[in-house]
RNA sequence: GCCACCAUAGCUCAGCCGGUAGAGCAACGCAUUCGUAAUGCGUGGGUCGCAGGUUCAAUUCCUGUUGGUGGCUCCA
């Protein structure tokens, strides 16, 4: 089945593409991608709504497809939401110029120019307004004006990004226009039959954002909201993002004491003792599979001379994002990637093709320079730990070598249970390399990504300046994304550093080198990992994996004893002697989230066997401790 | 970096209109020796993020700054 790509424009990414079907008509891509839209549709189309005018509409459709959202009628509840929100801050602040309001995955924004800054007590007001609005019950109706009545009508009430937004459009597409009461917009649609419908909705947030996503641009004041059709369904939602707020990495962070972050290093993060259990836990699996796959490890310094990001291209692409210092009046950078530390360890010797391919895995530990706004508790931090790997090889091995590394991905993140999704980016526009190259590059990921059977979604220009990559995204709590995977093909660097190897024929080849990280940064990965957990990790890697819990003094002896013999397991077990109850050691141990308690009283001692009690499942009752130590060890082992 | 907001004890927070601060939990002490999510009583702990300014007087008002939160931009 041939196949091709469309690119379609939407406020979050205007040069989304997705692969359809060759020769599919919008409309029947969307009968195929989305049923409940395209039934909206026909039965739009049947109340004599003039839909097939404008490919705008089509587009916005397909824009629904893309947020994930299906479901139709929530997603046009949503947009009429947004056109209230704006409505409303019209009357309330006449003069605010309107930017765009689209719904999105979870809700609505609205993005305003006005003279007034907007203050949280504002929101309250503004929904008490929106409040009015859907009481009096306006119906939105549609019009199409041609362009440059369209202009005339927009200029007359003054919204200019509104006519930049037509402007963007062509000459022949007629303009369609949604008017309620007296408030009027451009918009593609759809929306549902007239403000009244907007039942149960809230405004959630203010925040910056540019005009049209660009730094350059003025920065306007956007509004979160979100909709429901039902007051219950909203109340859901809202407590259903107060849980999420509970299992927040940064909470349970402080709350099981894994790490900080201080005043003193911002985005530098303290890895506590618990903290450095998960570390260390993670970090041990990671090195016996790659072991498994073939791997040599290595350690590069943090601390390198200019002239080698001078010849790596980061100098030029990337030194707003380091960090300098002077060693004997000679410029030195802190690493802010590992490949050039590898490289020169690669180029330290002579290869013959024989060796190929050659896998050099490394726990790099770079900085970057992030903006002081993007840092984020363990997800996003200025330095941190890269599960780096590089790996040369000859140009006929690329594709079952990226073929090899997804299958460890995959491997690895099914361990924790992870679910994932891959996002193919492609040649930037700051980038290093003929088009041609990248071009051979970026097909054999995809190629290696199909003939592995992994789903995928394409970034075009969002690729690294040296080579196009492919991502893997994990989900936080909150369900925000977050980059960790990646595989990247690498074209130039072997050039800049005129790496080679010698061929069968005796003369010097450049080898292909491929830059991979699977946890990505090892801080976020664990933070993700607190969050996919909410904190309560499996036996393996919990920092405590037992607590025994002896119910009076005399039962301190006993429980010693036991200890003694876990110690000997390598189980991480400790001993709350504590002169407190019972309940209370119980409460304590739980909160921590341990996963097994011991818990020793007379009954105990005098039959020598130990009561277990699970976090999750609670009190297990007695048994014989030997049954119980030898299930620990194989649920460690199992990494169950 | 940009926009908005926030900053009080280790943590979570209260403190109306300016008169130098409180609660719960935690910590510590004493009593209690107890059977599956919080025993009771008591004690200590804060130059109210930092620096200026206004004022007789600033935790409270103003300015700046540092750090954080939610976004934008960027990104592992």
């Amino acid at each position: 089945m041939e196949k091709e790509m469309i690119k379609i424009s939407f406020a979050a990414n205007p040069d989304y593409k997705i692969e359809v079907e060759k020769g599919l008509t919008v409309l029947e891509i969307v009968a195929q991608k989305a049923p409940k839209l395209y039934k909206m549709i026909l039965a739009a189309k049947a109340d004599g709504e003039d839909i097939e005018l404008s490919d705008r509409i089509e587009r916005d459709c397909i824009i629904q497809i893309l947020t994930g959202s299906d479901d139709a009628g929530l997603h046009a509840l949503r947009h009429t939401a947004s056109h209230i929100l704006a409505h409303a801050v019209q009357r309330l602040f006449p003069g605010t110029k309107l930017a765009i309001g689209p719904a999105i995955a979870n809700g609505f924004y609205y993005d305003f120019d006005s003279g007034h800054t907007f203050s949280p007590e504002d929101l309250t007001a503004i929904e008490k307004e929106m409040e009015k609005i859907v009481a009096e019950d306006l119906p939105l109706v549609r019009e199409f004006l041609p362009r440059d009545e369209a202009i005339k009508l927009f200029y007359g009430l003054g919204e200019k990004y509104k006519i930049e937004l037509i402007e963007a459009l062509a000459d022949d597409v007629p303009i369609s226009i949604y008017r309620q009461g007296e408030f009027v917009d451009l918009c593609a649609g759809p929306h549902v039959a007239s403000t009244g419908k907007v039942k149960a909705f809230k405004l959630q947030s203010l925040a910056g954002a540019y005009w049209r996503g660009d730094e350059k641009n003025k920065m306007l004041q956007r509004i979160y909201g979100t909709a429901f059709a039902k007051k219950t369904e909203l109340d859901a939602y809202l407590k259903l993002l107060e849980e999420a707020a509970a299992r927040d990495h940064r909470k349970l962070g402080r709350e099981l004491d894994l790490f900080s972050l201080q005043d003193e290093g911002p985005g530098f993060p303290f890895f506590h003792p618990n903290g450095m259990v998960v570390r260390n836990e993670i970090e041990k699996l990671w090195r016996d599979l790659h072991f498994d796959f073939g791997y040599d490890e290595i350690k590069t310094p943090v601390i390198l001379a200019r002239e080698l990001w001078i010849q790596s291209g980061h100098w030029e692409h990337y030194r707003n994002n380091m960090y300098f210092t002077d060693i004997d009046e000679q410029l030195y950078a802190v690493k802010p990637m590992n490949c050039p530390g590898c490289i020169l360890v690669y180029r330290s010797r002579h290869h013959s093709y024989r060796e190929l391919p050659i896998r050099m895995c490394e726990m790099g530990l770079v900085h970057r320079h992030e903006l002081s706004g993007a840092l984020h508790g363990l997800m996003r931090v200025r330095a941190f730990t890269q599960d780096d790997a590089h790996i040369f090889m000859l140009p006929s091995q690329i594709k079952d070598e990226i073929k090899k590394v997804i299958e460890l991905f995959d491997k690895v993140y099914s361990v924790y249970g992870l679910q994932y999704h891959a996002e193919l980016s492609t040649k930037p526009e700051k980038a290093m390399g003929d088009d041609a190259v990248w071009e051979l590059a970026t097909e054999a990921l995809r190629e290696a990504m199909e003939e592995y059977g992994l789903n995928y979604k394409v970034n075009p220009g969002d690729g690294a300046f040296y080579g196009p990559k492919i991502d893997f995204h994990l989900k936080d709590s909150l369900g925000r994304t977050w980059q960790c995977g990646t595989i990247q093909l690498d074209m130039q660097m072997p050039e800049k550093f005129d790496l080679t190897y010698v061929g069968e024929d005796g003369q010097k080849h450049r080898p292909v080198m491929i830059h991979r990280a699977l946890y990505g940064s090892i801080e976020r990965f664990i933070g993700i990992l607190i969050e996919h957990y909410a904190g309560a990790f499996p036996v393996w890697m919990s920092p405590v994996q037992v607590k025994i819990l002896p119910i009076a003094e005399r039962h301190v002896e006993y429980a010693k004893k036991l200890q003694e013999e876990l110690f000997k397991e390598k189980v991480r077990v400790e001993l709350d002697d504590r002169n407190e109850k019972i309940g209370y050691k119980i409460r304590e141990a739980q909160v921590q989230k341990t996963p097994y308690m011991l818990v020793i009283g007379d009954k105990e001692v005098e039959e020598g066997k130990v009561s277990v009690r699970k976090r999750k499942e609670g009190d297990l009752g007695a048994q014989d401790f030997s049954v119980f130590a030898a299930a620990l060890k194989k649920e460690i082992v199992e990494k169950a």
